[in-house]
DNA sequence: TGTTTCAAAATTATAGATAATTTCAAGAAT
DNA sequence: ATTCTTGAAATTATCTATAATTTTGAAACA
């Protein structure tokens, strides 16, 4: 999506090789050569093993000493244990987001929601899907649990796009405006809980 | 603690910063400057900048592009911040430990906690209390999740060796009994909230 | 045919050098 | 006295070069 030019080389290359992995353009398990990235964004490897560290930090390749990084794999357990993760900071997030939740952010979160009924492909839904739960979580104020959560949803991401799931299914949508109704009625507790069990259906079908 | 010679230079140089970033040796918003730090360690910046990054990843430094890493500070609200994400996450690592969990493993952490109670400095106090965590926490083979709670630990003892508790008081240990007792009873969900609990009251006190 | 050895090629990690940006302090102007 | 320039020093970010390690592939051997 926007590839900003956020200010450094490296980061930019971080961030397209990131998104180059989360749509599975790079498959798992490759190797990632930094004097043949650095040729080609036209830089050398120093800014690259620097974007390197950054997907690194994201879980998205693994580094070896002296053998160079690879894009990370992912087992059924191992998107089992993102989707449970996710569940439990998305509900701590929510519960502290509701006492600064409004009408306003609520209407934009319904929003949200609809333009994920409108996607037609699994990008677009994946998009809107995370611009929900933005919505809903960012009024927690707390920078470091929304970052936690970011990079879990990416790789979650991955796991959507790499086709374990053929169909981006109906009743996710459904669960969403759950949330909603649960959160415009003041019952915190009780959207949190929705919430939780929600993210756990991305993990639920599995692969293979 | 242990220095460990992580093979690269990057992350020996990155746990030496942060053993003095967690002891308080370095102090919270002060510069790191590169050329600085590579002389000391006999380097050039190349290593440098990757153990800053590595330290970016864990919270311990923040980053602004053109300006340089500054050690990350902290105020009451992260503080509190950090502390709930350990609670919740903590909780949820123990109850997947929990169907794995054996008499060996118990009374491992039976020992963790008293060499607790038999250390004579903070620092000690904290190596135990750690390792108690991580004792009983280790079994539930989530290895992303075991990552998230560390980087939290780290940032908790942080708070800790600060200075904002001058005493690392009893109580702490008392839960610490209370969850090995749920444990031995079969009782996974009350050992998990009374973790939960536990972990919140090292945000409790205030500093300043 | 399959395995081992060994040297060339590729690749990573670090160092040294350069360009670009920011910081900081001294002096000018209001 | 305070705010605004301005330029030198410090610092960051990047590039080019070098050293060290790993991978690859072909030849020798069993």
């Amino acid at each position: 999506m926007t590839t900003a030019k956020s200010d450094t080389i490296s980061t930019r290359i971080g961030k397209t090789l990131a998104e180059r992995i989360i749509s599975g353009a790079i498959e798992a398990g490759s190797r990632l050569r930094q004097d043949h990235v650095a040729e080609e964004f036209g830089a050398s490897h120093v800014p690259v093993r620097e974007a390197f560290r950054l997907l690194e930090s994201q879980g998205l390749v693994v580094s070896e000493p002296r053998r160079g990084v690879r894009v990370a794999g992912f087992t059924r357990e191992e998107v089992r244990e993102v989707a449970e993760m996710r569940a439990s900071l998305e509900a701590l997030a929510l519960r502290n987001a509701f006492p600064h939740m409004t009408k306003t952010i609520l209407d934009q979160a319904e929003e949200a929601n609809r333009a994920g009924d409108r996607a037609r492909d699994v990008y677009a839904w994946e998009e809107a899907n995370r611009n929900f739960h933005r919505i809903i979580l960012t009024p927690c104020g707390m920078p470091r649990l929304l970052k936690a959560i970011d990079d879990l949803q990416t790789a979650s991401a991955r796991f959507l796009f790499s086709g374990w799931r053929a169909e981006w299914e109906a009743p996710t949508d459904r669960d969403h405006r759950a949330i909603l109704d649960a959160l415009r009625t003041g019952q915190a507790d009780l959207a949190a809980s929705v919430l939780a069990r929600h993210v756990q259906t991305v993990g639920r079908k599995g692969p293979k």
